[in-house]
DNA sequence: CTTGACACCTCGATGATCAATGTATAGATC
DNA sequence: GATCTATACATTGATCATCGAGGTGTCAAG
């Protein structure tokens, strides 16, 4: 799983969001690390959408349609097993930080 | 930085090491999460030395000609900036830990 | 009535990565 | 002594991910 598609799951873990607020809730969330253009962010969306990660309703707001999604069981269990992933890399990347502090 | 170049620094800080054997590193490291192949270490090798990023000698063990990268002080430093975006994002994501042991 | 923010989308180009292949040596196995 | 496996370098074309730029349309502010 790339790192935009694991923090795209992220954030919709804490609520639902239309793909162009994904794309700052992102940005948001990783510092600036990570800011998955639109491009990129509406491709992975549909995927999600067609694997089942995710669902969506359409809301009209003020005139303008959106595309709200919503994270499945599965893309809860998909972003868990990336989290476990992510933290068992912290705990040997934690093992860096003493020799890079010594260092510059 | 791409994922591979970040690890790639990562387990150069340990030690020198030649091409063949980084690969094997950051599969460990990473516990499989990411593994690069020859086609993208080499070439991101020789970026990084080009960069100034690690330095390279030649070692002849048992007939066999290797090079082994050392990592340079510029190249700690870059790794150290990763480091430090990884663990603040390390810190957000921890707050998702509670909300996906719930679900799953 | 134009500008900017919102919200969707697509497409070609670029960049990252992989899979496959090639070269060569050492040492083990048969 | 032929063959196989592991080591070690490297390149190549293919594929996948991502970006940048553009297009559509609405609404509100200046």
């Amino acid at each position: 799983m790339s790192l935009s598609k694991f923090f795209i799951l992220c954030v919709l873990l804490e609520r639902p969001m239309h793909g162009y607020d994904i794309t700052s809730a992102v940005e948001q969330k990783t510092d600036g690390c990570c800011s998955p253009k639109e491009g990129t962010i509406y491709p992975i969306l549909r995927q999600f959408a067609d694997g089942g990660y995710v669902t969506f309703y359409l809301e009209t707001v003020s005139g303008r349609e959106r595309k709200v999604y919503t994270i499945t069981d599965k893309g809860r269990k998909a972003f868990k097993i990336g989290l476990e992933e992510w933290m068992k890399i912290t705990k040997s990347l934690e093992l860096c930080v003493p020799i890079v502090e010594r260092c510059c």
